[in-house]
DNA sequence: TAACATTGTAAGGTGAGACTAACATCCTGG
DNA sequence: CCAGGATGTTAGTCTCACCTTACAATGTTA
């Protein structure tokens, strides 16, 4: 039952964050809301689609907007919620620049079990809860000083 | 110049990273033991190769044994440290279950920039010259009790 | 030294996920 | 209503990273 979700892509669990956001966004999802989102072609978009209809996690009928199953919603946000702790623990815990910590979390999110997360959720509650000990990220901060661009 | 490293595959670098063990490991490697390491087809070890020295990162004679160039090395060198990094703190830090620390830091490497590689290993260090406070790993290992199997 | 197993290579195919080019539909203004 | 731009779809192609099948080289051993 559940393994429907494992066997998801990592290109197909980012097309359903972008249906989610987008939904959460807009309202409303269209196909070129999508393509921009994702920066890829039509096409590209059109044959994802395909992909997640047969596997029942989004509806479109043609020339209408793009909905999220039940089944896919629930997955749309469990990938999110994944986004999204590991954006914070990039950016608070580690120091990472805003920007990076969003690139780095959209490439990570894909590639963490599901044991790692539950213990990274757990990690990050527990930072929240004794933050005092806690002064590397300002250390991070100091050394990024000495940071130079990658041209 | 560091951009050929950047363009590198998740599945390349991976080629890289598991000859640069067997060399460690075996003194010698065999396209066999690429194959057997990886677990693909002998074909698949040849075309990734044929990859790898167009980018000057291996050289291979016919029917002789594979060996890393400098670049290729220093490459390969770079990858399995972030690995070693990554699963370092999926066990000491997160109390990740060694296995799957394994496992993760193996797809997990592929997917985290430098910036934030080199922010983890401050972090890394950080926690080392100041384990007492984090007793987080023995309540993460306390909470693993109630985990139950995603059947 | 000839037969055989082991190991390596070549050729060609598959599926995912992207693309372009061409066509279809929708919508809005004149 | 119909012309044209915006949007969506189809068809076909490309690349990557794998595969299988078949062939080639190597090297041991009878």
């Amino acid at each position: 039952m559940r393994a429907n979700e494992k066997s998801l892509s990592a290109s197909m669990e980012d097309y359903l964050e972008t249906i989610w956001l987008i939904k959460k966004e807009l309202g409303v999802v269209r196909v070129r809301d999508i393509a921009k989102a994702r920066d890829v072609a039509l096409p590209s978009v059109n044959s994802a689609l395909k992909n997640l209809i047969r596997l029942h996690l989004v509806k479109h009928d043609k020339y209408e907007f793009v909905e999220l199953t039940p089944k896919g919603n629930q997955a749309a946000k469990r990938i999110y919620d994944r986004h999204i702790i590991l954006r914070r623990f990039l950016k608070e815990v580690l120091g990472v620049d805003k920007n990076r910590a969003e690139e780095d979390a959209c490439k990570l999110e894909h590639a963490l079990s599901s044991e790692s997360l539950e213990k990274l959720t757990k990690f990050m509650d527990f930072i929240r809860t004794c933050p005092s000990e806690l002064k590397f990220t300002k250390e991070s901060k100091v050394s990024s000083e000495e940071r130079k661009k990658t041209s």
